[in-house]
RNA sequence: GCGCCCGUAGCUCAACCGGAUAGAGCAGCGGUCUUCUAAACCGCAGGUUGCAGGUUCGAGUCCUGCCGGGCGCGCCA
């Protein structure tokens, strides 16, 4: 639609003298419904090039344009030169015949057509339970995902983790003093934050309970042999590797339950080592030094990030021969570009904002593309609690986990919570009225209007009506049924404006605005009992708008029931 | 002190690369179920878009400076 009459506004310009070379016309759907269905400020942008005034040229264009009167029933200008199009009829009906064609596709879209995706999110090293801030992450990540698969990419999701640092060390460490004290009850015992431990305990250890349910799984596999093999006195850390990795996988195991809860499955797991063992970032630090922007100093090895704008340079090597963050992570990305993909997606909480341009600073420095990974930075959860908020450590176990979070409110009040809200803003969560809060949700507002299509569906067929029958839709002309069906119309763009600006939440909006305009149809129209064709007909646009809810409530990860 | 994010109705938030009269929900007030699901609908009320400048045909949106809140600023990740 808009390429053509963007066409027809440039042919009716070339009386004038003709458009600047490259020109094309911006249309927008205004936010206002008299200003028509689709608006373009084009005369207003050109009043400078033709040095006329705005409303002059867009009257002229107006006069001019040759619109098929099959798509467009009015052209007019308004305001200081708007140029506003009201769509035909005819062809909403054509469009509504096209949604019903399409089913559950309908809302698909070829834009990233044979290019592959790559969303890394949640990223969490396998030391607790997921939180509720890692909720935040992981539904975003996931529906970003969804987005990009609705707009013909090819997608991968990935979790990015290392077990070879010091979190992962002292987790390890955790798990092995309580296996001790497993074996040996009498044991001494100290106190670290409050916590009874045993005396072993690292005084930076991981509290939670799970740590010596963790314990007793070692101990039932084990029994006491681990303290006979003389290793009991806990110092010697080539040992600690036993109880690290049952950590780990106890924990994956049930890191990738929480997820499956939520509906979320990972196509790929990364593990940071693997970079070590490839050499790939040893081979990025010498490419940095040949390009001069890495270099030695105290016995570390710095990255000259002053090159880009920052204020200091930053270690990428410690002095101990240990890398830090940055270097795998750069090694990362770069590894994302080598395996091929054209859009990457990060996932990052908000403490990563001044980190990760360093990131880009070295992919791009050694010659790889960067704009083609893009950052999704979310705010913080706050949780609060009696009226106080929640501080949260993993370490400390004084988080609130996301499975709790669900056992409260539900699975989909959770997934559409952490996506009706724009990513970049704070978001405070309320505990002691959770379950109040969950009822006034909006989710159950887009459900709602879900099951009470289904409902009408279902009475309608008793009815003897046909549901799926090929109505004549041109008998659609009451403004409630033509403007529900701009709505529904209006379905794939939303999508894709979601994907391209890696903002759910746009669609979250969308869908509430589309059961609103459902409900003032539902209001208004009556279905059953109407004349046999028109209730045929309005019968075909309330399977359309169930069709549009229940694909826009699966990008969302949120299921539309059948009945409520 | 420096960097990034945010500041919109009593509360929680929208507002599509700058567009026309800034919109919803909740809370408040008043209406609507003998007919397809009232978890809904209709109406009323509620605003100097934190403050002050600037850019231009036009600013909640861009720029500058303040004020307030958050997150970072380590040879931690």
């Amino acid at each position: 639609m808009q390429d053509t009459l963007s066409r027809q506004l440039l042919a009716a310009l070339e009386d004038l003298g003709g458009a600047p070379e490259g020109f094309t016309p911006e249309f927008e759907v205004p936010a206002n419904a008299d200003h028509g269905d689709l608006s373009t400020n084009a005369a207003l942008q050109l009043a400078r090039h033709f040095r006329r005034a705005p409303r002059h040229i867009a009257e002229h264009i107006a006069e001019h344009m040759d619109v098929d009167a099959n798509l467009v029933s009015g052209v007019e200008v308004a305001g200081a030169g708007f140029i506003n199009f009201r769509f035909a009829d005819s062809w909403l009906h054509a469009g509504l015949g096209h949604l019903l064609a399409r089913g559950e596709a309908f809302g698909r879209t070829g834009h990233g057509h044979g290019q592959r995706a790559l969303v890394e999110f949640v990223s969490a090293n396998p030391t607790g339970p997921l939180t509720v801030g890692h909720g935040r992450n992981a539904v975003l990540g996931d529906t970003v995902a969804t987005l990009l698969e609705w707009t013909g990419f090819d997608v991968t999701r990935e979790y990015y983790f290392n077990d070879a640092g010091r979190q992962m060390r002292v987790l390890g460490e955790s798990v092995r003093a309580r296996y001790e004290a497993l074996v040996r009850p009498d044991m001494p015992t100290k106190s670290v934050d409050g916590v009874i431990v045993p005396e072993s305990f690292p005084d930076d250890g991981y509290l939670g309970d799970y740590i010596a349910d963790i314990a007793a799984s070692v101990f039932e596999e084990f029994g006491a042999s681990l303290l006979d093999a003389g290793v009991a006195d806990g110092r010697d850390l080539a040992d600690v590797d036993i109880y690290k990795k049952a950590a780990e996988k106890a924990i994956f195991a049930e890191i990738e339950a929480t997820l499956k809860r939520l509906g979320i499955r990972m196509d790929s797991y990364f593990n940071e080592r693997t970079l070590y063992d490839s050499n790939a970032i040893w081979d990025i630090v010498e490419a940095l030094r040949e390009k001069d922007l890495a270099y030695d100093k105290d016995g570390a090895v710095w990255f000259r990030t002053t090159a880009f704008g920052k204020e200091q340079d930053t270690v990428l090597v410690k002095s101990s021969g240990e890398p830090t963050y940055r270097l795998p992570d750069i090694g990362y990305h770069v590894n994302k570009i080598e395996r091929g993909f054209d859009r990457i997606v990060d996932i990052f909480g908000a403490d990563h904002i001044a980190t990760f341009p360093d990131v880009l600073s070295g992919v791009e420095a050694l010659g790889h593309d960067a704009s083609r990974i893009s950052v999704l930075i979310y705010q913080f959860v706050t949780l609060v609690r009696s009226g106080e908020p929640v501080k949260m450590s993993t370490r400390k176990a004084t988080y609130v986990t996301l499975d709790e979070l669900m056992d409260e409110v539900g699975e989909d009040v959770t997934r559409f919570f952490f996506l009706m809200r724009s990513a970049n803003t704070h978001l405070e969560f309320d505990l002691d009225l959770a379950r109040e809060a969950s009822e006034k949700n909006p989710v159950f507002y887009l459900q709602y209007a879900h099951a009470r299509i289904a409902s009408i569906l279902r009475k309608a067929e008793e009815t003897g009506l046909q549901t799926n029958g090929d109505g004549d839709l041109s008998l659609l002309k009451h403004p409630a049924e033509i403007a529900l069906i701009k709505q529904l119309l209006g379905f794939p763009e939303a999508i894709h404006m979601a994907a391209e600006l890696t903002e759910p939440q746009k669609l979250a909006t969308w869908l509430r605005e589309t059961a609103t305009s459902f409900s003032k149809f539902y209001g208004e129209c009556r279905i059953i009992g109407q004349e046999e064709t028109l209730a045929t007909a309005r019968l075909q646009l309330a399977a359309a708008t169930r069709i549009v809810l229940k694909n826009g409530l699966t990008v969302l990860g949120i299921s539309a029931p059948e009945s409520m």
